[in-house]
This record gives C-alpha cells, sequence and structure tokens, in this order.
DNA sequence: TGACTTTATCTGCTTAGCCGGTTACATCAC
DNA sequence: GTGATGTAACCGGCTAAGCAGATAAAGTCA
C-alpha cells in the first residue's frame, strides 16, 4: 500500500480522528489524558496511538512511566498541508466545542491533581494531602 | 462514522486513490476505460468505483450501455480543498508519468476504435480494417 | 427474437481490522 | 527485594471489507 493511502487509513476512525482533534488542540498529552477524553479504555486508545504512531501522523515521548504523544514533524510540505486542512476540518464540526470545553476541563482538573493517577473512582478531586 | 472518517476511508485504498487520479485528470471515464487503465477486473472495478459513488466522490452518468464516471461536484469548501489538495498529491507521486502515458495512449486508442469492445485480447491493435 | 456488450450485484470464501481481556515490561515507591 | 502504576503488545473472537467467479439487468445490433 501506498503511503498515501496508508495515510488516509490512519484517518479513517473516528476515534483516531478524535486523538488528532486533542492533540492538534493541546502540546502534547498522556495515553491516560486520553483514555479519559475520547472515552475508551487503555487497551483501545493504545492501540489505535500505535496506528497513529506507525502512520507517522504522531510521536511519542516517554518520561517516567507516562508516555507523551504529540503531533509529529512533518517534513513533506504536502502531507503538512493535508495535516493543517485536517486541524481546520476538526475544529470545523458540530462536536468541537464540546469536545474544546473538555479538553480545558480536563487539563484543569489535572493541574489540580498533578497526575493522571486513578481518574476512574474512589479519589475525590479534593482530597490532595496524601500526595 | 462521522462523514470525515467515511470520506478518509474511501480515500483508503490504492486502487481508488487510481481511479480518482485518471478522473481527476480527465472529464469523463467509462468502467472499461478504468478497468484497462488500473488493469482490474469488471467486478472489482465496479465494487470501488461504487465505493467512491457511495462516498459522494464521483457520479456516473449513464450513455446507452456505458457508464461514464467523473468527479462529482463538491458544496463543501472544506471538502473542495481536501480534493484539490488530493489532486496535488497524486500529481507528485513517482507513478505519476507513467500512468499520464497510460492515460493518453488508452484515449488514443479508444478514439480510433471508437468503443472498449474487448480489450482483452483477440484483437490486434494493428488490425483495424474490420471496424 | 436472440446473440452480444457493458455494467452492477450476488455468492462463497479469505483476509484485515477492531474489540475486550490479559499479559509483559518499565518505572516508581517503599 | 515487593507491590503499585502506566503503557504496549499479545490472544481469541467477531465483523467488515476484499476478492474471483457467476449471474442478472439493460442496452445494441442483426
Amino acid at each position: 500500500m501506498t503511503p498515501l493511502a496508508q495515510f488516509f487509513k490512519a484517518l479513517a476512525d473516528d476515534a483516531r480522528l478524535e486523538i488528532l482533534f486533542y492533540l492538534l488542540n493541546s502540546d502534547e498529552l498522556c495515553v491516560c489524558d486520553l483514555m479519559e477524553l475520547i472515552h475508551m479504555t487503555q487497551s483501545k486508545t493504545s492501540r489505535h496511538l500505535a496506528t497513529l504512531r506507525h502512520a507517522g501522523l504522531v510521536q511519542d515521548r516517554r518520561e517516567a512511566v507516562w508516555s507523551y504523544y504529540s503531533m509529529a514533524p512533518i517534513a513533506d510540505p504536502t502531507h503538512a498541508a493535508f495535516i493543517e486542512l485536517l486541524h481546520r476540518s476538526l475544529n470545523a464540526q458540530s462536536s468541537t466545542p464540546k469536545r474544546r470545553e473538555r479538553l480545558n476541563t480536563w487539563l484543569e482538573t489535572k493541574k489540580c491533581r498533578g497526575s493522571c493517577t486513578t481518574p476512574k473512582e474512589a479519589m475525590p478531586p479534593a482530597q490532595v494531602s496524601e500526595g
């Protein structure tokens, strides 16, 4: 399969497009951020991120236990134009305001906590005295 | 699946990208033209065209026994920008000169013959005296 | 009418992708 | 060291998409 077809294949999934939306609208996010943002299991989130990584769309940076993902730098200008257009296209979707809101809320929540530790439950956000 | 993801899915195939290349570089082509150009069976060609049609990328026009396919007009400007970029991208591929050559050759051949009749074999191109 | 051409679709099969669940590995805290 | 945590990769099942080949539908021509 040609690189162009592979590129489109990586984009042919709603979850991956949503991940790209969040990565395009922030510097970098770790896997647990994205799990929370796209409401998916760790397994699924990681798998989609691997797909995007193999397609050269995103890059990861390991820091301690966390993998931080961000948009990959793109050399090919045509490729870059596609990403730019994708960015515009994603920002024009009807779901965008809700997603943007969700992103901001999550980043605020995370800032208060300092990390992603067990966002699922059994952890009242106010109780920070332990850390 | 969102329309955007569906759009990318339709593009996530080499054969369909090749079909789009030929349609973007000519006014319209019938199925037998495309069969010849992309070297695929009638069944396969027709199926890929149906996929592109369902995605709203191409349109067909019936004339006698022939179905003529061409790029569909696109209302959404973002969508149109994607197609324009795709056009540029396809024209920049390494296989493009060969394909352009093939397209021209085929159109010339067809012009001489007047129709697509049985291009498979048992029809030497030089022996035109019969038609 | 009947043979032929062109195209779309159906059928049976294979392959690829997605999913939930689990496991493996690395790191950190103790 | 042990245990907890974050992440990636693996496994088995399921579904969608792909293919070759056959057939159907609609038109043309004799």
